[in-house]
DNA sequence: GGTCCGTTCAGGGTTTTTCCCGGATCTACC
DNA sequence: GGTAGATCCGGGAAAAACCCTGAACGGACC
C-alpha cells in the first residue's frame, strides 16, 4: 500500500450515472476511505487519477465515450502502484476475462451489498484479487486454459471503423445490397467487410454477427 | 397528496442493487421524505406497497424475477394513490411505453442527478407526470397514435412447435442442414418451416427471425 | 522511397437462403 | 366422409451469402 496519507486508503469513483457515483463515494468516505476523486466518463478518469494516484480505483464498465475497460487499461499502465476494482452490473463473462486482461485486480457485480463493497475496496487495496462468487473460477479457468497454449490467446477483434459501420446494418438484417446502397458502395465492398469480420471475429454467419453486435451493443443507436 | 404523515412525502424504493438502493433511499431520508421501505424485487414491492401505502414508488425496471413492470401494474392497480415513478438506466423507448403502459406516473433515465431525482418525487407526489428530456414528447405522441387507431394491434402471430423448434435453431446460427440433422429431418423441410415462419412473422430474412427470436426470448435455454 | 493498413472494387467459385410449387401422411373436427 | 392444419418430403430457380483471390488508391509511419 503506497496511500500518501497514514492509515485511510485512498480511493476514486468512476461512474456515469451521478446519484450511484455520489452514493458509493459518500458510501465509502463514511466508512473511512480517503475519497480523493470521483469521474463522470474514461478520459476524466485518465486524467485525473494521475493527478491524485489514489490506491484503488472503482471502475464502472458501461460508461459512455471512452470504456471502463479502455480506461482501466490505461490507469494501470499508467499507475502500477494503482488497483482497478471493476464494478460492474452485468456478470458477463467476457466482461470480467476484457477488464482483467485490461488489468483490473478485482471484480464486483452492483448487487453487491455496501458492507461487501468496503470489503472489497480494503482487499484489493491490500493486494488481494476480489471476484464475486463464481467469477474467481472463471477466471483461474481462463488462466489455466491460456497457460496450457504457450503465447497465445483470442486476440482483441478489432474491427475497423468500416467493418463496424457494416455490421451494424447486417445486424439489422439487411443485405449486401441495402448496405451498398446505404453506404453508398458497391456490393461486393460490403461482402468483404462482412467476409474479413466474419474473419476476425471468428464467426461463420450473419445470424452470429447479430447476435454478436447485440451482445456487444453495436446494435443500439 | 394523500401522505399519512403530515408533511413528509412518504416513499418507497425497489431495485434490486443493494448499494443503489440504499443510497437512493438515504438521499432522500436526508432530502425531507419518508422513507417508508425498501425492496429488492418485484414480488416484495408489491407485497410490501400494500402494506405501507407510500405517496411514491421509486421502481426500478431491471430487477431479477417479477419484472418492474409488473409490479408498477399492480401496485397502480391495487393502491390507485400511490404513484409510480420508474428509474431506469435505458431510456429505451419501448422501456418507457410498457411502463407507462402499466400505470407509471412518471419515467427518470439513472442518469438524473440527485437533485434531479428530488424534484421529480416531489412533483410525482404531486401528481406532475415526471419525464426525463424527450421521453415526455414520445409518450405523448404515442398516445395520439393510439388514439387514431381504434381498438388494434398487431395481431399475435402463433407459430406451430416445429417452427417454434427451428426458429430456436435458426436464431443459434445454424443452417438449414444443421438443424435437419439436430432434429432428423430432411433439410427442405427445415427451409420450409423457416419459408413459413418468415411469412406468419412478416420477416425477409435469417437476421431478422433471429432478432424476432432474441426479442421474444425464443432465443434462451 | 518503402511498407503497412484501410478502403474500395471485382472475378469466379460453392453453398445457402429465399421463394414458388406439388404431394404424402396423420390428426382433429364438423 | 370431407376439410383443415401440422408435419414431412421433394423439384426448380433466382438471389444472396460465403470464400478465396488479385488489384488499385491514399494515408500513416519508418
Amino acid at each position: 500500500m503506497t496511500g500518501s496519507d497514514k492509515t485511510k486508503v485512498s480511493v476514486m469513483v468512476v461512474d456515469d450515472h451521478p446519484i450511484w457515483r455520489d452514493g458509493v463515494a459518500r458510501d465509502l468516505a463514511e466508512n473511512g476511505f480517503d475519497v480523493r476523486a470521483t469521474a463522470a466518463d474514461g478520459a476524466a478518469a485518465i486524467r485525473i487519477s494521475r493527478a491524485v494516484r489514489p490506491d484503488v480505483v472503482l471502475m464502472d464498465l458501461n460508461l459512455g465515450e471512452t470504456s471502463g475497460v479502455d480506461a482501466t487499461r490505461e490507469i494501470t499502465a499508467a499507475l502500477p502502484e494503482t488497483k482497478v476494482l471493476v464494478l460492474s452490473a452485468s456478470g458477463e463473462h467476457s466482461d470480467v476475462l476484457e477488464a482483467v486482461k485490461a488489468g483490473a485486480s478485482g471484480y464486483l457485480v452492483k448487487s453487491a451489498s455496501a458492507t461487501e463493497l468496503v470489503d472489497a475496496v480494503l482487499r484489493t487495496a491490500a493486494g488481494d484479487p476480489v471476484f464475486t462468487a463464481g467469477l474467481a473460477g472463471l477466471v483461474l479457468g481462463e488462466y489455466r486454459r491460456m497457460a496450457d497454449s504457450p503465447s497465445e490467446g483470442p486476440p482483441p477483434p478489432q474491427l475497423t471503423e468500416r467493418e463496424t459501420d457494416v455490421l451494424r446494418f447486417v445486424a439489422k438484417g439487411m443485405t449486401a445490397r441495402q448496405i451498398a446502397e446505404k453506404l453508398v458502395l458497391s456490393h461486393r465492398t460490403v461482402e468483404n467487410h462482412v467476409q474479413s469480420t466474419l474473419r476476425k471475429l471468428q464467426l461463420h454467419n450473419r445470424v452470429e454477427l447479430a447476435r454478436y453486435a447485440i451482445e456487444h451493443g453495436l446494435d443500439e443507436e
